[in-house]
DNA sequence: AACCTTTACAACCGCGGCCGG
DNA sequence: TCCGGCCGCGGTTGTAAAGGT
């Protein structure tokens, strides 16, 4: 107790920086390192900033490995897919686009793929298709998208992934349809040779049953896009170290570590076996949180 | 050329979780 | 166990640039 606090907001400077706090910051932050402490860092740097506006400064901006504009399809993709997942856990959704924050992402979100995504299917239009609601309790936000498909009722462990905006119900999958006939897959990386292949050259894959065949989306009920793993967003490229997540579940058979995986980075597809014909096949210890 | 609107993005704000005293 | 600081996160705001009238 009694620590200082972080800083006097009427003492220190706010809004955009400059060229020469940039470089201050960046070449302490090089030399030093961050040392822990954001709030003790702008004294020890010579910076007359909060030591929240340094951290922001540094994690969105002058980091090295930082891209900036430029978002690929795929990458678009990958954001509205976990979108539709997650809602708007833009950390979560940035730690699967290297180089990008989740800052940067958020803005992305807001100011192109929102209004691309409306455009697409405006709020209320949803009839026949289906809704592109992130994983939502019920009545929550959710409750006001229009969707053909009824959301399968949450697993308790999962209901706390939620959503704060209301902006929910985006048409992301008509913007990146999946192929048809639509088929989901369970398991991890494989080659898929474009976006406009997705699913249609069933790879060898793991099912709840283990007898490594696709399922239908009819057969297994509502499917959105979020239920198709990474690689399906990505057309196959690696955009981020699949063996070092999986592993995390080395003294599984590969069969259950995939399924965990699977789990753990898109609840909504532990939600869907709870829903689904297959729910006896659910996987044990399924991890629904994605921190 | 002047003004208004839209767009894009940087930065701020406030909240909640975690952790140390 | 409680309290308060630190940190990270998501939502919101501010503002410069671009585009339109």
């Amino acid at each position: 107790m009694g620590r200082a606090p972080c800083c006097d907001k009427a003492s220190v400077k706010r809004g955009p920086w400059s060229p020469e706090e940039d470089e201050q910051l960046r070449s302490y932050v090089q030399s030093h390192g961050i040392g822990g402490n954001w709030i003790a860092l702008p004294q020890k740097a010579g910076l007359n900033r909060c030591g929240k506006s340094c951290r922001l400064r540094w994690l969105n901006y002058l980091r090295p490995d930082i891209k900036h504009g430029g978002y690929t399809e795929q990458e678009e993709h990958i954001i509205c897919s976990l979108y539709n997942s997650i809602g708007s856990r833009w950390s979560v959704i940035a730690s699967k686009l290297p180089g990008r924050t989740d800052n940067d992402v958020k803005n992305y979100w807001n100011t192109k793929l929102k209004k691309k995504a409306m455009a697409v299917q405006p709020r209320g239009s949803g009839a026949g298709t289906f809704s592109a609601a992130p994983a939502t309790p019920p009545g929550s936000v959710q409750s006001q998208c229009t969707s053909s498909m009824q959301a399968p009722a949450l697993s308790p462990a999962s209901s706390s992934v939620t959503s704060s905006s209301g902006d929910a119900c985006f048409a992301t999958t008509t913007m990146y349809p999946p192929a048809v006939p639509q088929l989901i897959r369970f398991d991890a990386p494989a080659a898929a040779a474009s976006q406009t292949e997705l699913a249609s050259v069933p790879p060898a894959t793991v099912t709840p049953d283990g007898g490594g065949s696709w399922a239908s989306a009819a057969e297994a009920g509502a499917v959105s896009l979020d239920d198709v793993f990474l690689s399906e967003l990505t057309a196959g490229e690696q955009l981020f170290p699949y063996a070092d997540l999986f592993s995390g579940f080395a003294g599984l058979p590969d069969s259950k570590a995939t399924l965990e995986l699977s789990a753990c980075y898109f609840p909504n597809m532990a939600e869907m076996w709870a829903a689904s014909d297959h729910a006896h096949a659910k996987p044990q210890g399924l991890c629904n949180t994605l921190t």
